[in-house]
DNA sequence: GCAAGGTC
């Protein structure tokens, strides 16, 4: 028997080949250069199969409108919420689809194994729609899913004798998505464009082709920036007064040391002043207390793409996308891991030693990894798995990289390095001091075990030395001063800030939040400041207020939310895809219409920012 | 020409 097993990517077909075959199975060409066919021999229940493994490259159909209603003139623009869709195999994934076609022709059976996620489910009836064209006996009872937490050879075995049917529900709850995303975007960018493209008073705030988008992801990432923007011109600042205690000591050990004030800080001046002067009259100071007690720094969890993104962007200071753009260039010259990952936990029995053993060539890390292969890798583990991927980590030694490649893979060296070595160790000591009816405290801190520190230069962790000095010492302090300051606004979103608010609020995945950030910006409603922080764009404020007046809704996270809980309940049973999809398209279409009626509130709130 | 989701 001949069984067909497609997989998401060729990267996953490769090693499910190679877990299921226990070796490296036969490899011939397909008619995508990028997909490979791999076969090997398998016993599924009893019967002997000659196993086809190949892939796709991610979605190989995709949904457009029918052509009479492409053209931007074509129709009333409220008709895009109902016109007929087509499903179309893009030009560039013709080769995937004939291979699959030409090999599902000659098989008896057929295995799904994308990715165990929403998309994989979905990417898996594309695939299943393709072949049963090509091969009418692919019928229900041919038609399987391998259900893998994991691509290791107990994953891949135990997927194969657990075989079940593919899950339509899930497969509709994304079809329902990409058909919302495709409605509403295509309507709203179609108004703002035709509306407002050819306004002089714009012209100079509108990107090259004078595109006003509108999406589901990008509109909320604006949302997110304008609305800190916002909170800074409202902040008021206040004025606030607190005191300050320094004393040079000369015994138990020399140290100068800062004490800060319990109370923080007062809103009150004269109040402050009053004890601030009952403070000058009696200064001296007695030790009441000096705790000292264990204080560890953690290591960093393994690494998932939003970290890496993260981590990139901060210390690094390279955006998320041309991050993601390296990230995938070492993935593809086999010097790391796969790059799109959610999952931040090693598998058990997953070869560490090994990996870490590859990095003991470095003149720079090289010993820190060889002590760290003597002690046992041990990483720590976070809660998250994407099921298909492990967290990013080198795979080879890569010595001659330059550049930003170099600074990546150096940082996902690290951190590999870093989440598998220990936890910084030291001591906290809290030292408390009273004068007249105030205390005042100083922190100190001695580092007894850098551990991690020492392969891991992003994290800082600075030692401060406080004198052991015993309860019931009196001195004099150097300086008692009362100092004025301000209350500060939050500063302006950073890269990192803006994709953590997006992965809260469940704004796009950990795929795409770099490419709707790129969006925002080259749609000139946002842009980066000296400081590598977001402030937006006049187009980008004016919409967001045009909208805001309008409907609230339109630049806030929570429409997306609400669909992510519909979609929920349609891959749970609780709805169908067509009443989720009448209820949204209902609900926006509604919105379209006011935003098409009051469209001069819009431009309202656009003259505002482009006068 | 428009979105967001996959991936090379």
């Amino acid at each position: 028997m001949r069984v067909l097993n497609v997989a998401e990517k060729n990267d996953a077909a490769k090693n499910i080949a190679l877990c299921a075959n226990r070796g490296p199975p036969n490899r011939r060409e397909g008619l995508s250069q990028y997909n490979k066919i791999y076969e090997f021999q398998y016993q599924i229940n009893g019967h002997q199969c000659t196993m086809i493994m190949t892939s796709v490259s991610g979605h190989l159909l995709t949904q457009d409108f029918s052509p009479q209603y492409r053209q931007w003139q074509s129709c009333p623009i409220v008709e895009l919420f109902d016109a007929p869709l087509q499903t179309i195999c893009p030009p560039n994934y013709q080769n995937i689809k004939r291979t699959l076609e030409r090999e599902a022709r000659t098989c008896q059976q057929l295995i799904i194994w994308t990715d165990c996620d929403r998309e994989g489910e979905n990417i898996g009836y594309e695939v299943i729609e393709v072949c049963r064209a090509a091969n009418p006996r692919l019928g229900p009872q041919h038609v399987w899913r391998a259900r893998f937490s994991e691509i290791t050879p107990q994953a891949v075995n135990n997927a194969l004798r657990n075989l079940v049917p593919p899950d339509e529900r899930i497969s509709n709850a994304v079809a329902c998505r990409s058909e919302l995303d495709l409605r509403i975007g295509a309507a709203f960018t179609r108004l703002m464009t035709m509306r407002f493209r050819e306004i002089a008073q714009y012209k100079p705030f509108l990107n090259e082709k004078g595109l006003l988008s509108y999406g589901s992801c990008q509109f909320p990432t604006l949302g997110f920036v304008v609305e800190r923007y916002k909170e800074i011109s409202r902040f008021i600042r206040e004025d606030f007064w607190k005191i300050k205690v320094t004393h040079e000591f000369k015994k138990p050990e020399k140290a100068r040391v800062e004490f800060h004030w319990q109370r923080v800080r007062l809103f009150d001046q004269l109040c402050c002043e009053v004890i601030f002067d009952i403070c000058k009259e009696r200064p001296e100071a007695t030790v009441t207390g000096l705790t000292e007690k264990p204080k560890s720094k953690w290591r960093p969890l393994p690494m998932d793409t939003i970290e890496l993104e993260k981590l990139a962007s901060r210390m690094l200071k390279i955006n998320a996308k041309e991050t993601m753009r390296i990230a995938e260039k070492l993935y593809s010259q086999g010097l790391i891991s796969y790059p799109r990952t959610e999952t931040n936990i090693f598998p058990k029995d997953f070869g560490l030693p090994n990996l870490v053993q590859q990095q003991i060539a470095s003149p720079v890390w090289g010993a820190f990894a060889q002590n760290l292969l003597q002690l046992g890798p041990n990483p720590r583990a976070g809660k998250k798995s994407d099921q298909a991927h492990p967290p990013i980590h080198p795979l080879k030694f890569a010595p001659n990289l330059a550049g930003n490649e170099k600074r990546v893979y150096e940082l996902i060296v690290r951190h590999f390095l870093a989440t598998c070595s220990g936890d910084a160790k030291g001591f906290e000591t809290i030292l408390t001091i009273q004068i007249t009816e105030e205390f005042f405290q100083a922190d100190g801190l001695v580092i007894t075990e850098r551990n991690y520190l020492d392969v891991y230069p992003y994290d800082k962790w600075e030692a401060k030395t406080i004198p052991h000095c015993s309860v019931g010492l009196k001195f004099i302090p150097t300086r008692i001063e009362m100092a004025a300051g301000q209350t500060s606004p939050p500063a302006l979103l950073s890269e990192s800030d803006l994709i953590a608010l997006m992965e809260k609020h469940g704004i796009g995945t950990d795929a795409t939040h770099a490419e709707h950030i790129e969006t925002i910006q080259t749609r000139q409603y946002a842009g980066m400041n000296d400081d590598r922080r977001f402030t937006p764009g006049r187009i980008g404020m004016g919409l967001v207020d045009g909208y805001d007046a309008i409907d609230r809704a339109m630049s806030r996270p929570h429409l997306r939310s609400q669909l992510e809980a519909s979609l929920k309940d349609i891959c749970e049973g609780r709805r169908n895809k067509a009443d989720v999809l009448q209820e949204q398209i209902d609900n926006y279409r509604g919105i379209f219409l006011q935003a098409q009626a009051q469209i001069q509130k819009l431009r309202d709130a656009l003259d505002r920012y482009t006068q």
